[in-house]
DNA sequence: TATCTATTGAAAATGATTTTCAATATTACC
DNA sequence: GGTAATATTGAAAATCATTTTCAATAGATA
């Protein structure tokens, strides 16, 4: 049983949830791809292993990994969400491209610190931030 | 008159497009604030111009004036799209209270530079960018 | 003024996400 | 293993910001 798993079960546990195949289902097929599914992809891939379980309980369950650090909400500001892991991976920036929807993580730790002391300036305490740069791949930038 | 209204007369006839008193109406009561307002709190401040000027329109005006370049659309994601004056007004970020609701707008060159030079690292050409920093403000900061 | 067609406002549609609710499954306890 | 208490499920309905539809109206041009 791999570590995320041990994490749910925990939660689950001091929260008076209860353990549910579907639950462990979605959990094993989110964290099988490192791509940043939809609800809808993920409902998608969620089907072709167990037809029964339906588009709610996919919505539920990723508020549920939310509140027990497993998955993070990603906006590119499309209007539709995406989910990445959140454990083991640590926080990130994103080059997102406009042509083919892909995108590229990164950290660039001087930008963070200047972050920080950006806020600092202001009298601003920073919890989270969101760095997102649109623009073309390289693939996109050569397919003329 | 001033120069965005010009701005928006010279779109409106390059483009056989009407000149009315509704878009008039909204483009001034947009300009008059520097808040980032939403569809509606303009729709709100408009009606008490003109109690007959719709919902429909305000959001028609909105991307009308985004296409000539009077208005950027800001997204918090909260779920509601805000807007800002765009003419006149170079790039900035934000800082964002999310006690609050206010923000900061801000410029930090060093942090633009280093974008540039992270996106030319992965072969990626940039075209835009948003960085958010979330957080509290001072003033909430203070009370406890 | 006449004509062409862009604009308007109300109402309906959209689409991602959330809520409702009755049926079912899980857990703790006997 | 039963049994009761209650969390979970899936389908359908609701939500909510935004967009589209459509018939009526108004702006531009000659
Ligand atoms: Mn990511
Ligand atoms: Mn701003
Ligand atoms: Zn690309
Ligand atoms: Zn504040």
């Amino acid at each position: 049983m791999h570590k995320e798993s041990e994490i749910l079960e925990r939660y689950i546990k001091s929260k008076d949830l209860r353990h549910t195949p579907q639950r462990e289902k979605i959990l094993n097929i989110f964290l099988s791809t490192e791509k940043h599914l939809s609800a809808d992809e993920l409902h998608k891939l969620v089907k072709k292993r167990d037809s029964d379980i339906g588009y709610t309980t996919v919505y539920r369950a990723i508020k549920l990994f939310s509140k027990c650090g497993l998955l993070s909400e990603v906006d590119f500001g499309d209007g539709i969400m995406r989910f990445e892991h959140k454990y083991g991976h640590g926080h990130h920036d994103h080059l997102v491209c406009t042509k083919c929807g892909k995108f590229i993580e990164v950290i660039k730790p001087r930008i963070e610190k200047l972050q920080e002391s950006l806020a600092k300036e202001h009298g601003f305490k920073p919890t989270r931030h969101k760095l997102q740069i649109f623009g073309t791949c390289r693939r996109c930038s050569m397919k003329k």
